[in-house]
DNA sequence: CTCATCTGCGACATTGATGTCGCATTCCGA
DNA sequence: TCGGAATGCGACATCAATGTCGCAGATGAG
């Protein structure tokens, strides 16, 4: 059984988003075995880190994969279009609560592989968003490309906002959504929010 | 003369902004001097980077000073409030070219110092965005803490994207000041976009 | 010209972290 | 019960990066 090689893995994981520069040492220790224990499992530490960038990977993909990416953008349908964007962002904030640290790690960011498959994934994501321009659901005046790393950088800022406290982790998945979505100004005088995600409005009772 | 010390700083600057993880002798070889003369310069390497987030953090100050952030929150003016917003925006994404790696530089983010000071001048800001709720320019919905981290989660977006060349970098300031403050969905059926940037929309002849 | 100071550098010392090795212990299936 | 495969660990070896020290050349005021 690979029972404390997963436990070493979320050690990590739970370590690792604390402080991002943790040594082996501290991962050991924060999985209660030796050093080399972990070593054992993993070659190195960047395997290790590899390890849980391909798992957040692994995540992002069955996301798409639930979600019938393809098929829902090929159906041209605004609605379903727009409910799979929302859904999975809001999975995405999901697993940024897991796997975070990830989105910044600079060993993960500079590995070969999973830049070759991260850049594989996100091309595929960008399918979906711009069909989500051809139905008029997403700005067409926007390149393709920057709905991806838009996604991106506020899952940073909903990650860096929860982690300093300033917002509640129940709030996190609502915020992201109405900032991508609708932007942080105020709606425009009284008109219903018609961009605002479908589900609570943030600010309304959890 | 300080002239090697400032020497140094900019190719830190450059070298981290490449390789945010690379060493005092990566540094000292982009700024074609020795390992020890950087030393000589200055303690440590984390002090070396401390002083680079100093100096982002003192843009971040001036362009809050340059815009007369109090006076213009005081006002209520909406017009003065937003067209503050944009500038700040603005002038944040020209920084981030420079200054970009602090962003997500992990000893920068762990000095105490550091961390001490983003938090004053995220509070005066917040001072900005809480004054932009009142006058009707942002969003009554969302906690005024957040808007600081939509704005960096943003900037995070935009460098990344430049950096990996999906986004030219003209084009960066309109996309992040667009997406922040309109998000990224169409403008709702024909209605003109009352809360895009005052000035060039993104898409539009640069 | 001369001394004092500043700047730079090569060589050395130290440190923290990584990764390896052989031995002990546990856990099965036969 | 027995044997071997897997797991864990302490101790060691290595390495990369950091930081220190004393000497050498430049610079500049007097």
């Amino acid at each position: 059984m690979t029972s404390n090689r997963d436990a070493v893995l979320a050690a990590a994981q739970r370590t690792l988003n604390v402080d991002p520069g943790a040594s082996v040492a501290d991962i050991a220790q924060a999985a209660g075995v030796s050093r080399a224990t972990v070593h054992r499992h993993f070659e190195s530490r960047e395997a290790l880190l590899v390890e849980l960038g391909t798992r957040s990977l692994d995540q992002w993909e069955q996301r798409m994969d639930a979600g019938d990416l393809e098929a829902v953008a090929a159906s041209g349908d605004a609605a379903r279009i727009r409910a799979l964007l929302e859904a999975l962002v809001r999975g995405y904030v999901e697993d940024a609560d897991t796997y975070g640290f990830a989105l910044t790690d600079h060993v993960i960011l500079a590995n070969a592989d999973l830049v070759a498959r991260t850049e594989r994934l996100a091309d595929r994501e960008t399918g979906l968003f711009v069909a989500a321009q051809a139905a008029g659901v997403l700005s067409p005046a926007l390149p393709g490309r920057w709905f991806g790393h838009a996604v991106y950088g506020l899952l940073v800022a909903g990650r860096e906002a929860v982690r300093l406290g300033d917002v509640a982790p129940r709030e996190a998945a609502d915020l992201v959504l109405t900032t991508l979505f609708s932007g942080i100004t105020a709606p425009s005088s009284t008109a219903p929010s018609s961009t605002a995600p479908s589900s609570t409005a943030p600010g309304a009772p959890a």
